[in-house]
DNA sequence: ACTGGTATTTTGTTAAAATAAAGTACCATC
DNA sequence: GATGGTACTTTATTTTAACAAAATACCAGT
């Protein structure tokens, strides 16, 4: 974690500045960008620094920096940093799935064998715990959870999507936000146009996912959107190890853009049952798969 | 913590033996209560030798123990222990909710305002986090989340339960676990019959939750129960500083039977349908009561 | 095969000190 | 009034070592 920080506001700032596509020459407030990272200046102050290293944003004459040409030409790719902690996280899981970690491991255990500290395990434990997929045993030591275990988790999951993400297009609370539906449009829109057949299984993933939540979001229920995140979590630990049926991605695509025009109409009732029918294809297909 | 897993393991014994009802006399064996609580047989050793001391289980002639009389006499507010953590968790929302507490506190300042060492502090904040209403920060320090800072969480706790108890009733794979039921249909019972106006809100409110988890647990789906297990935990915490309306809860507790009798009967959809207007009676209750 | 007893290993907590990172307060400037 | 610069304070990680608690392995008895 250490030195993670500050290169992880570096590459945050440059998400920023891409997904507002602000202009370059945009002068970038050290505070504005601290309150909206949740930090203090320091960390924002030395990742600026950074950029202005890569020539990625350029000094203010007076001091402070603004958005450079070269920002603005970053592949969203590039912007994914060798992050530390991810790796190690992804690690652990898949190593569970291959069944090479126990069903019980302790703190010191895992310390030594992925050569962390124990303030960064911590760190990442506390995610796990989060997440739902690991927890502490009353005395010592670490269990994994059914959900990591059990087969039926992955359908259980998707029972659980059709449940609750049609229902919240239906809240009384839903409130559309257009702009950031509109960014998952194209996103859904590039991947049809042909990305479905190059891009990675992950970066389709974490569209779709992006995509859900978004509409989640939109209902204003913070438990509906809170559970639905974790799930997907979970899920995109099982997804990362599996194969990726293009045809069928595709179809969920084409089928995600029905959706989207729907709801952008304010059309919720068909938004609903679109929602409904393309969660019980994608369980029908998954099964399907899992039993090949 | 230090001290504390060796008497919650004796507390956790007792009430094992209270909820299976073993008659005096039955013997305890270290290893079978060791791999039932998740914990190896020195605490176990130790939690054991503990109630032989207060006389609550005999020693058994050529080694270990039998359940005593006294274990069965024991009330079950007083198997309520003096738990360090919990009281620390619950001074902390209640702090937070009155507002003695700012949005965001660094560990260091939780350290010393609780006075308590740093691993303490950082299961207490795992378990929080877990539970959703803390969150790390990405620098130094931890921020309370919406769901305790908004008032309208309250409500959406009450949508989400509307849209996901009646629906888990109706799940494929529900399958009824008569003698846990069998169990709350007790308790409520004689909550109907006076108790409700004699016991503390806590354990009314905590009586009403084990049902209403009990029934989620049988349908099987992992995800539902998880969820509804968290809302609850911050249910809690906002209903232990509410006054109760006896009459009210009565209601509740009656209608409670009603619905546990028609799971007994196998009559699931119209136990989904009472599920549904018990939630939105209550809710409605809880509104007119906060806008008041 | 399962029980309790015992000895041994391992774990995780604690406390203290050094250090790098992050937070905060105040400044002058545009 | 918002900006960047600077000095200063606070935080949290990383050590270390000692210690109590928990886990484990092995034993003999029923």
């Amino acid at each position: 974690m250490a030195q993670s920080l500050q290169s992880q506001l570096a590459t945050d700032i440059l998400q920023r500045i891409n997904a507002q596509s602000l202009p370059a020459g945009t002068r970038l407030s050290e505070r504005s960008l601290a309150e909206a990272l949740r930090v203090s200046r320091s960390p924002v102050r030395t990742a600026l620094r950074q950029l202005a290293d890569q020539a990625l944003i350029d000094p203010h004459p007076g001091g402070g920096f603004v958005v450079g040409a070269g920002a603005l030409q970053i592949a969203p790719t590039e912007l994914i940093n060798t992050f530390d902690q991810e790796n190690l996280y992804l690690r652990i899981a898949q190593e569970r799935l291959d069944g090479k970690l126990p069903a019980r491991v302790s703190e010191n255990e895992l310390m030594r064998r992925y050569g962390v500290t124990r303030s960064q395990l911590t760190d990442l434990l506390r995610r796990i715990s989060h997440e739902g997929w690991m927890e502490r045993l009353p005395g010592h030591g670490w269990a994994f959870t059914e959900i990591m275990t059990s087969s039926v988790a992955y359908a259980d999951s998707y029972r659980y999507r059709i449940l609750v993400e049609p229902a919240a297009i239906l809240e009384p609370t839903f409130r559309l936000d257009e702009s950031e539906l509109e960014r998952c449009r194209q996103e859904q829109e590039t991947l049809v146009n042909g990305d479905v057949y190059q891009v990675s299984p992950a970066q389709i993933f974490d569209a779709n996912t992006r995509l859900h939540e978004t509409i989640a979001t939109c209902c204003g229920n913070a438990f509906i959107l809170d559970s639905l995140r974790r799930i997907n979590r979970v899920r995109r630990l099982m997804e990362y190890r599996k194969a990726v049926d293009r045809q069928q991605a595709l179809r969920r695509c084409e089928e995600h853009l029905v959706l989207i025009d729907l709801l952008l109409q304010e059309r919720l009732q068909e938004a609903a049952d679109v929602m409904r029918t393309h969660l019980g294809a994608a369980a029908r297909e998954k099964q399907a798969a899992s039993e090949a």
